[in-house]
DNA sequence: CTGTTAGCGCTTTCAC
DNA sequence: GTGAAAGCGCTAACAG
């Protein structure tokens, strides 16, 4: 049963309301409803100009994006890829770049290569066919430079993000990894006195080393830190998971853990917690993003914060800003939160997405540094 | 200096091919290089195929979308608006409607409101105003039905999810928050021997009562529960962290606690740790999403799991598919992890996103049920 | 099997 | 201040 209507609204008219039966209604040519319309680009006399928008709102009248798009070249629209927007830090740069594509009049077409090169070369395609305005690509474990893209991003304005290294010809957006890792491996060693910090590294689909990885390299070898195992993981809290087991069953057992993603750490923190490690005190963990979710673990992730929003910006600007730098590197911080063995007091609580600056942490050595 | 290159790709030529250049490269009519393309509708010679299809290359001819679109009157185009993709569970939402609409061969246009009316209204005139296919609603805090509406969905079909009711002149998608609701508290009481069972209880910007608010005093009731405080808070990780406080500062206070979603059980959680609660000795939590970040968390959250995949599915689905019922409703069910006091074998963990079922629960009554 | 052609709905130049 | 008209690039009759 049920009545005709079509179920799909509230029932009003609409659909093959066109601007030439507006402009007969309304008495006028079409070029004035375009006049009115789009507020130009030559001016319309305020009586006609009502008379258009009665005859609008009388026949429920909805201009058609796809011609509009077609006369114009454009349909004010950007396309995203990303591997996964399950991982809290894609989704909350996701977000982001939607903001800055809403601040701009665009509309944002996502899509989700799932960490697949092959998805990915496919959804780059059909993203490049769609004329879209620009393409903001984060490619699965690297910028995807492949026979396919020569074709494709000829014809669109492209951006790599979460490139921490230029890639020639192309504009790129990414954060400075290095130096976070650095930064993550030396609070561990200089704050906490840890002598033993390994390293779980996510792994995506392309084999490039990580800058996380040499930064952690060099801050051991820069520190004299000898003991530093790597366990590889796939970019999922149970991989986190499964490779943080890995590492807290070597011996001697790591006694600091540098985690390459907060996904990652949320994984070793709970491998940790079944281990029936105490945290910090058996293991300290700074892991890398600093996603909103990192301050809600137990204890709260001390992590190595991107500059999400700033980013995010950059590389919706770098589409359309001519003068963009090919390049853009941005700084990371260390928010000192308790897993690291930082002790801050509890009600310096933010709402999330705060990107607020951390407290000056209360220092802890753990233990004298050198080995005896 | 730059190289004059436009530093939008590997330099092909490509922007300005037209199906015309094509056809007159290969030397044969547009329809017939429409044909190549289109794989259709009518036959084309294996040879004229074939020398279409390398003037397409040799010229890296891309078929303009939007003239398609205009011509087909359809885009291949799905909206999304939700409140907040910061939130995993509209996040891991939209990832499955992504796939979904993948799957069909659509790309997904995706909005959030930011949980703000105003913004969702805008948000929803511009989606409509795109010629979409098909349009997905999560309203922020209950469907939006309003005066902007009525206009807006005429002309696209649209679906509501995250609907626990039906909405007159919608089709909508939606799990059984009430049962969910009523299973958490009943779990909470019969199987742990609790008598004071808090809501936590998140707030959308729309008023309505939420189906878990009355699912949760149904429980009660029928019980014979009489110890049953609420706490209202905002859709975040801080909200839940903020709320969860002053529960906790409730005397007596509770030793339960249903939380109306994982984030603001993670945010509860939080709160419960800083007090210097043990969980679930001292509260026990159960939340509801079942999001894969839940399980993550320490004490793993007990949570009342929706069929995420199922409801986006049947979301795209029902856009489609003439004969979709009005209203779909989705059965939960509930993940008995440790934050309620079931105990559980700890390696029964899962890659993420797995949607397993919850190993038989090993029961752990806290105390006799009734007061003395 | 292939070519010709009429629009899809809109913007905008050019005349009035 | 307003109208007429020329396409944007594509698809799919229809006619060969």
């Amino acid at each position: 049963m049920g009545s005709p209507m079509a179920m799909s609204g509230a029932g009003g008219p609409a659909r093959g309301v066109t601007r030439s039966d507006v402009a007969r209604y309304a008495g006028v040519s079409t070029a004035v409803v375009s006049y009115v319309v789009n507020n130009g680009p030559r001016p319309v006399a305020a009586t006609t100009a009502a008379r258009v928008r009665d005859a609008i709102a009388v026949l429920g009248y909805q201009p058609n994006a796809n011609a509009r798009a077609l006369k114009l070249g454009t349909a004010g629209l950007l396309g995203l890829l990303v591997p996964d927007t399950g991982n809290p830090f894609f989704a909350e740069y996701a977000l982001a770049i939607e903001q800055a594509a809403t601040q701009r009049g665009l509309a944002l077409l996502i899509a989700n290569s799932g960490s697949d090169l092959g998805v990915e070369a496919t959804l780059l395609t059909d993203l490049a066919n769609r004329q879209l305005d620009g393409l903001i690509v984060a490619g699965a474990g690297g910028p995807p430079v492949d026979s396919t893209l020569s074709g494709v991003t000829a014809v669109t304005p492209t951006v790599f993000v979460d490139t921490a290294s230029p890639v020639p010809g192309y504009r790129t957006v990414g954060a400075d990894k290095h130096a976070g890792a650095l930064q993550a491996a030396q609070h561990l060693v200089e704050v906490h006195g840890h002598d033993n910090v390994a390293l779980l590294m996510g792994r995506g689909a392309r084999h490039a080393t990580d800058e996380r990885e040499t930064g952690w390299r060099d801050a051991l070898r820069a520190l004299d830190v000898e003991r530093g195992e790597v366990a590889y993981a796939t970019f999922t809290r149970h991989g986190g998971y499964v490779a943080g087991q890995h590492l807290l069953a070597l011996r001697p057992r790591p006694t600091a853990v540098f985690a390459s993603s907060d996904l990652l750490g949320m994984g070793l923190l709970r491998a940790a917690h079944e281990a029936g490690l105490s945290i910090p005190d058996d293991l300290a963990i700074v892991s890398f993003d600093g996603t909103n979710q990192a301050e809600y673990c137990w204890p709260p992730l001390t992590t190595i914060r991107q500059p999400i929003q700033e980013m995010a910006a950059a590389a919706v600007a770098a589409i359309f800003d001519q003068a963009a730098p090919a390049h853009q590197l941005f700084p990371v911080s260390l928010l000192a939160r308790r897993s690291c063995g930082c002790s801050l007091p509890d009600s310096d609580l933010k709402p999330d997405r705060a990107g607020s600056n951390p407290a000056p942490p209360t220092r802890h050595p753990r233990k004298s540094r050198k080995r005896p």
